[in-house]
DNA sequence: AGCACGCCGACT
DNA sequence: GTCGGCGTGCTC
């Protein structure tokens, strides 16, 4: 008797023991279950339930010993034969497992949270009679009668502190008296804002939290912020008082407040957009729209470079591209860094597109964001537009990915499954035989080395629009203002330049790199810096809510009122957005400066809000970091100051230059897109420094000669591959110990490796220890093939099941930074 | 990682 | 004599 057994990667499998599990397929889901659809089954020795999905199904003799799926979760497959290949691919490359991929390529709302409950399936005498003669599972049965018979594990651990409620569930469930239960249910998430509201008069509130002033501070003061407000997010009430989730959910509890809804990403309106007619190309443009639409209909899938200066009109002809690949047919996609994907961007391919599009983004509400993907999926829409994720979006004839500014590093995924998108990309159009197209003004240097080696083609766009002139430059030397007596954060040359533009009645934009954007506290006495009580960083301090912050692990404190050390003055350090903000204040007095950093970014003042008000031209001053540097186009800006341009240039990782160049070259770029001629200045404690050279002439070409130099002579991407394999755990020593032991396995196995490769470590992770946890790292530079990430996918799985490695974590990351 | 099985000390 | 401590070993 034959029957159908399933191959399933199993969500509750971690990476040591992550492999396809059989499972037998029950009679009533023969006919129904296929591959890409996920499933409930259970998994381990207390058959908890666990959500998987179905790699392959065969017929097989007999199933004996196989446990069987449960249920299935999907009516329709959700990924098709190329996803599934693709979950495996990452598991090899990203050293995650299949499941950890899945969810990744998958919207959050089709997610399902999967919750263990006790359900008591005997009437009140019936469980208590069987409860008796322990006095834990007495205990479960009222608590269970409670909650009307039923109730979700993790109610029954907070009810049992901190003992263990496992023993008392086994004595009632083996008795008969209970059950566990698995159920799916759509998961909302966390990932959309929560919007808190007063639920009661101001008055009443506080008399409820009052008495317990003392011994509930942060209930008090995020009711008292509360009543002052009506409503705010609960990250916001959090980021004021220093109160946490589970705090606004015990308010919730007690009435004084609700909590709804709100949507972190408004859906973008695009259907008033009027139609546009498709944009006139220059010559250069021309031809690179038909070499690109070459190899889009070639039999063979290809990768090219769209290099442009900023302000050659990429976008355009990614225009002409998609509309003549929908003319065919086909679909296609973009993909923009986190911080450009603007209403304005959005608007420009509506315009073209219309309905056709989908817009894929982190932060929309997950109900949406699952919309849009089911638009893509049924061919309603055939165009994606979106960020990181959306190149897993469920596009079918895929025949254009387009990767703008495929240099950002938001691209890169900093949490499990760690993989770039412009990888994702690669592979997905070798599967579906498509052309990638990777766009930028200034590539990557990898990106670049393929274009030059024939192994990309490569399309350049050299005329500005409008054949604007670049900006003049100037470098400032800050150690030369330093010696003349200006400590100031503002050289006075760009101040004079300041100055100048407001009697003209233009518009000035400054920059100041986020790493030098912290603010941070000094004892003047004993020059203590307050610290992270569970990382090791110093904590910085935000005016927004007067309290000093840790951006690692999200602990906060109230600003001490005097050293905790030694009770001296406390005395700011750092040139922050806010210190800059009062210096220009101070010298341009009336003048409105307008800040645009993650402090003033909130629920209430979008990113759009502030870039509208500068648009608008109210104010003559925009400060901000990183973000004031992308994709703005402001008519009336002609000047450009880069408070400080050192910062991003002396991190420890090979990209720093790379990074550097491309910030200060963007945010140049940005003066004078009017009709005015732009100037920029450049401020920086290593004036001579080459690569701020470089990016002052917008001098790409020998940036890249010199770096790539750098790279073949160091060893560096991409003349070979970095794997960095960290791990983190509660004791610093066994940790460490976790290091030195891989260490000497991976020397062990490359000694017979075939190629060349460096070793490094163990060192201490850049931020040594996060949330209590300390992080030591490996660092293998070699070119990256099969066998070296097989060898370490064996190492990590091996390292993981060591009993002397318990509680620590292993990860692997391939070229990260 | 979880979770069960299994073998030793503090209580009814 | 049992409840419950945490030391090994497996997860279809």
């Amino acid at each position: 008797m034959g029957c159908v057994v399933a191959k399933v990667a199993v969500s509750k499998a971690v990476y040591a023991i992550d492999k396809p599990y059989d499972y037998l397929v029950p009679a009533a889901l023969e006919d129904r279950l296929r591959p890409g659809m996920r499933v409930l089954v259970p998994f381990g020795a207390g058959n908890r339930g666990s959500d998987g999905i179905v790699l392959a199904l065969h017929q097989q003799e007999s199933g004996g010993g196989l446990k069987a799926v449960t249920a299935a979760l999907d009516e329709e497959p959700v990924l098709d034969r190329h996803g599934l290949q693709m979950a495996l691919w990452m598991r090899e490359r990203y050293f995650c497992t299949v499941y950890d991929a899945v969810k990744a390529m998958l919207p959050a709302g089709l997610y399902y949270a999967l919750r263990d409950c006790v359900k008591l399936t005997a009437d009140r005498e019936v469980a208590y009679e069987a409860s008796q003669g322990s006095v834990a599972a007495t205990k479960l049965v009222e608590m269970l009668l409670v909650w009307d018979g039923q109730g979700e594990m993790e109610q029954i651990r907070a009810g049992f502190g901190p003992k263990d409620p496992a023993p008392a569930i086994r004595y009632l469930v083996e008795r008969g008296a209970a059950e566990i239960v698995t159920s799916a249910q759509r998961g909302v998430g966390d990932k959309t804002e929560k919007l808190a509201v007063l639920a009661m008069p101001s008055e009443e509130a506080m008399a409820l939290v009052t008495p317990r002033r003392k011994t509930a501070p942060l209930r008090y003061s995020v009711t008292e912020l509360l009543c002052q407000l009506g409503a705010a997010s609960a990250k916001e009430l959090c980021y004021f008082t220093g109160a946490s989730m589970p705090t606004i959910k015990s308010l919730e509890k007690s009435g004084i407040l609700t909590l709804e809804q709100q949507e972190v990403f408004r859906r973008v309106q695009l259907d008033d957009v009027p139609p546009k007619p498709l944009p006139q190309l220059n010559e250069e443009q021309q031809a690179a729209l038909e070499g690109l639409d070459r190899l889009c209909r070639a039999e063979k899938p290809a990768v090219a470079l769209l290099y442009g200066v900023t302000g050659s009109g990429k976008t355009q002809v990614y225009i002409r591209l998609i509309q003549q690949v929908l003319d065919r047919g086909g679909s296609a996609m973009v993909l923009v860094p986190e911080i450009a994907l603007t209403p304005q961007l959005l608007r420009v391919f509506a315009a073209h597109f219309g309905q056709e599009i989908a817009v894929l983004h982190s932060s929309l509400p997950a109900g949406e964001r699952y919309d849009e993907w089911k638009r893509a999926r049924s061919g309603k829409a055939r165009v994606v537009i979106g960020t990181r994720s959306a190149v897993f979006a469920p596009l079918r004839n895929l025949s254009l990915l387009i990767l703008d500014e495929e240099q950002e590093g938001s691209y890169k995924s900093e949490n499990t499954p760690r993989y770039h998108a412009r990888d994702v990309a690669k592979y997905r159009c070798v599967q579906e035989n498509a052309l990638l197209v990777l766009g930028s003004a200034t590539p990557a240097v990898e990106t670049m080395y393929s274009a030059r080696e024939g192994v990309y083609h490569q399309f350049t766009l050299t005329q500005r629009y409008n054949q604007k002139a670049l900006p003049q430059v100037h470098i400032v030397d800050l150690k030369e203002e330093l010696r003349e007596g200006n400590g100031g954060a503002i050289s006075g040359l760009l101040a004079r330049e300041i100055g100048d533009n407001l009697t003209r009645g233009e518009q000035t934009i400054l920059l100041l790199n986020r790493r030098g954007a912290s603010r941070m506290v000094s004892c003047g006495e004993c020059g203590e810096v307050p610290q992270c009580p569970r990382c090791s960083v110093k904590l910085t301090y935000h005016s927004a809510n007067g309290r000093l912050m840790c951006h690692y692990c999200g602990f906060s404190q109230p600003l001490p009122h005097a050293c905790p050390a030694c009770g001296g003055k406390l005395n700011f350090i750092g040139v922050g957005t806010q210190r800059v903000q009062e210096e220009l204040e101070e010298r341009f007095p009336g003048v409105e400066v307008l800040r645009m950093d993650s402090d003033t970014v909130t629920a209430a003042h979008s990113h759009e809000k502030i870039l509208e008000q500068f648009r608008s031209g109210k104010a003559p001053i925009l400060l901000g970091t990183q973000m004031v540097a992308k994709g703005l186009d402001f008519e009336n800006v002609t000047l450009v100051g880069v408070v400080l341009a050192d910062q991003s240039l002396f991190m420890d990782d090979f990209r720093a230059g790379e990074r550097t160049f491309s910030l200060l070259t963007q945010v140049v770029g940005r003066a004078g897109r009017g009709e005015k001629t732009g100037r920029a200045v450049i401020q920086t404690f290593t004036p001579d420094h080459d690569v701020i050279r470089f990016a002052a002439r917008q001098d790409y070409e020998h940036f890249y000669q010199q770096e790539i130099q750098l790279r073949r002579l160091r060893r560096e991407p991409p003349f070979r591959d970095v794997f960095v394999l960290t791990a983190s755990g509660p004791e610093e020593t066994g940790v460490l110990r976790c290091c030195v032991k891989l260490r000497q396995a991976l020397e062990g196995a490359l000694a017979h490796l075939n190629q060349e490769w460096e070793l490094l470590g163990p060192a201490p992770a850049a931020v040594a220890k996060v949330n209590n946890r300390y992080r030591y790292r490996l660092t293998l530079s070699t070119k990256n093939c099969r066998g070296v990430r097989e060898l370490l996918g064996r190492l990590i799985a091996q390292a993981h099941q060591d009993r002397e490695n318990r509680g620590i974590s292993v990860y692997g990351d391939l070229n990260p930074y």
